[in-house]
DNA sequence: ATGAAAGCGCTAACAG
DNA sequence: CTGTTAGCGCTTTCAT
């Protein structure tokens, strides 16, 4: 057992000057790669911090130098399919290049107004990447303000670089394959998400999904979109209130695969045939879509955290300066939960 | 617009030192509730540190002070909806605490080793938290005599704290719900995991569930026992081979939801009625199980998140010593992919 | 009860 | 190419 790494007391910088004869400068350069070292000393150096297993202390280092090898991620509701994809392809790129990656929930605006307000992140990280939050132009301001390194999948502002996806044309798309089925009566469960702050999505996806529907002379009726919370049990609870009203549709649109699930679920408790009595269509495309035979619009989640994470390293590598808009395609995947009306 | 924050430079301790017309040994006593302040102080320190937008430098206190207020949590795979929620369920108790959570997503033995092996953070949090990933006994050793403070979810060492459940019993609950509905011939999905770094997890739902069917007298084919990968389309693969094999069994249990959501969705594709043809029993109780009707051993994956952080803030503050080893309940939970076997 | 001063471990000029 | 020397912002004795 060679005693190569001893852990009882932190290995500093001096330890490994002392063992390679030089000073803490050129350790310090030889191990950053920076010039003006001997190609031998900084073999020299290399090998013997390897040997006693030296690794600089990230927080003196960010102390004297400003960086902390960090990105700060916020976003809603950690547990939720379409945000732990994000952070999970997020989070491979990140780790790839050397950054940890500090996670914080900012699930209501009381949250999200303490997060911005004590700026913890701030200087624990090198750049933020906040996940679809919606921030007030105030706030993108103080950020611009502050020249904070941020970058959006969701939002977006002119300032930022982001990733997104075009809601309304993705909820056009998801009118268009009921209507191309000859859907004509028409529900919708969406609305607002529960807490106020993440989310113009559920706007953006009504938008667009009533928009394509008129242009098709196709109305909506006001009692048929209703609120789903972007939850299973949302989803159940308003197909419930959509099959209830008097002349209900034939199709539904959920604004997430998820509400879509919940529907179906509950719709055929009802004793209603999905997708004979009832097509159901969702939006993501979950992991679980495929087993659940789910009818939806894919938009590649994953993609969007790799993504957001290259963005954020070429931020702050410099390579990239002026704000770059990424906008992710979305598709329709019929599956098995839509089908052209019964009658 | 009053300047309450001024976000220009960052506010230091000497700033609201000078403000209060106070050293900043004072400013930094009175902020942090420590004794031997006068009352009058400490409220004026606090008001102008208020004021002034003042939040210490983490990077700057860790080194003087050698806390970090972070705790770093290792998990396989982010992205899968049990890892997720007890990330969730974590962070929201260690945040409420004022504690920051930085996230390693380590997915195989390589990874494991560079992250033990540099241990980028050791330096970076307080304490570890490890998710189903299995550490030799050397691994255990080297963090014990490292004085880490390490809480597991799922392996159980004797030095370290551990949030678990008791997979042999739980997977001979799952015998018993299918034995007690009559099945003779059963099957298993589960087997190795895909990366041998996480899970003694599949070792012990295999042997439970194989000793509770020996205790009924039921033997279970060695071609009955089949590896999904804890993955949806590894669930599909198992199955197929499952019925396949001459004289297919009745039921099988697969060792988590999403493979026996796979297997469900295969078995139906070839025309198999589930459980008409074959009962299906999963394992996590899966946001999605209820909609998909799945019967499944039930497990608080929320709570282990949550039990593990207050374990973890309990070490941090003294409150807890000696290590605690929190074993949750499993229930089962029957739904609609269960039923007594055809014939 | 409060202040002065010595670091924590590292980086970044500035010399040489 | 390499060493010296200030700090970075905060905590913590040790005085007072």
């Amino acid at each position: 057992m060679k005693p190569t790494t001893d852990r009882s007391r932190p290995v500093t910088i001096e330890d490994v000057a002392a063992a390679a004869g030089v000073s803490v400068a050129t350790v310090s350069r030889a191990l950053r790669d920076l010039p003006h070292v001997a190609p031998a000393t900084r073999l020299r150096v290399r090998a013997v911090a390897e040997r006693l297993g030296y690794h600089a202390d990230p927080h003196a280092s960010r102390l004297a130098a400003g960086r902390t090898f960090t990105v700060a991620m916020a976003l809603p509701l950690v547990g939720k399919w379409y945000f732990s994809q994000v952070v999970a392809g997020a989070e491979r790129v990140l780790s790839a290049d050397g950054y940890d990656v500090l996670l914080y929930a900012v699930e209501d605006r009381t949250v999200l107004d303490r997060f911005l307000a004590d700026a913890r992140y701030r200087k624990r990280s090198d750049a933020l990447v906040i996940v679809d939050i919606r921030l007030s132009t105030a706030e993108f301001d103080a950020l611009a303000g502050e020249g904070a390194a941020l970058v959006t999948v969701g939002p977006v502002d002119s300032r930022f670089c982001s990733v997104s996806i075009d809601n309304v044309a993705a909820a056009g798309l998801a009118a268009d394959h009921l209507l191309g089925l000859g859907h004509r009566r028409l529900g919708l469960i969406g609305g607002q998400a529960d807490s106020p702050i993440h989310f113009e999505v559920p706007d953006e996806r009504r938008r667009g999904f009533l928009a394509a529907c008129g242009r098709a002379g196709v109305e909506v009726r006001p009692d048929h979109i209703v609120d789903g919370h972007f939850t299973v049990e949302g989803g159940a609870a308003a197909v419930d209130r959509i099959l209830d009203t008097d002349s209900p549709p034939t199709a539904v649109f959920a604004a997430s695969d998820e509400m879509a699930m919940g529907a179906i679920h509950r719709a055929r408790q009802r004793g209603m045939a999905v997708p004979g009595d009832l097509s159901v269509l969702g939006f993501d495309d979950h992991d679980l879509a495929a087993v659940f035979g789910l009818s939806t619009i894919r938009q590649p989640v994953r993609r969007h955290g790799e993504r957001v994470a290259e963005l954020v390293l070429g931020l702050l590598s410099g390579e990239v300066d002026d704000p770059v808009h990424v906008v992710h395609p979305v598709e329709v995947v019929a599956r098995a939960t839509t089908a052209p009306p019964a009658a």
